[in-house]
DNA sequence: ATAATAAACGCAACATTGTTGCATTTGAAT
DNA sequence: ATTCAAATGCAACAATGTTGCGTTTATTAT
């Protein structure tokens, strides 16, 4: 994977914000970049491990950089996420983890996504 | 609200299932309603609190109807949903409850979204 | 430093999902 | 049966996401 211009922005920018971004919010932030290959950059940070990516209450696609606060180094996503309802900003909340749950009988889990739905600190 | 064919067969269909279907699953299986009619009487159900509305793990927006094991008749949708890795199918898991959380100062929340991904009863 | 090359980019074109306006049809109540 | 609001269906549009392909660029070896 090559060092490139938009790669790096995309990175610094995601890494900067605990944050989940959408690839439109993040087209906005540096105007100069092409849609098609911020998706395709989207896509090879997720498969790199890089970032992950979560739909949030809207049923919108974001993505988040897992800081270093991340309890997990492979970015499993073992954390909750928390949408505003207000701003509509969505948060990784790095240290609060996944709860884990009873499931029926022949239902094997292999990873849960936990959204939560509410107003934010800034929001409140 | 009035008792429409459109709206009667959705309610049959979604009623015969404890799954989650999509707009376009909705669609194939009875090929005479419109696309735009379907869309209408999703979100009107919605309203009316007789379906709710959840986004599967690939992003895809799902319906289903709450029977009579859902534990609340609000359909507040507080339990939680199992989306299968192999079928793709998304199942109301209705006893299996929203697992409470502590989260950070400031933040409030008014509802959890909780959709475990794995491989479910029929494609062990 | 330069040339070679595989990767990344950007454009066109397309597919899917979802919404809105408007004219027409239809369910239900009189 | 008549009426009228509600529901429908069509056209048109917007947003999101993908693929193919020719061009550009970052790295690697010379």
């Amino acid at each position: 994977m090559k060092a490139t211009p938009v790669r790096l922005k995309v990175l610094e920018v995601l890494s900067a914000t605990h944050l989940a971004l959408s690839p439109s919010e993040l087209e906005a932030s540096f105007s100069k970049v092409d849609r098609i290959t911020l998706y395709r950059t989207l896509k090879d940070f997720e498969e790199a491990g890089m970032i992950h990516k979560i739909i949030d209450t809207d049923g919108v696609t974001r993505f988040a950089f897992c800081n270093d606060d991340c309890p997990d180094a492979t970015h499993t996503e073992d954390h909750v996420h928390f949408n505003c309802k207000k701003c509509h900003k969505m948060f990784c909340l790095a240290h609060v983890q996944t709860p884990s749950l009873q499931l029926p009988d022949g239902f094997s889990s292999t990873g849960i996504n936990t959204v939560v739905h509410g107003v934010c600190k800034h929001c409140a």
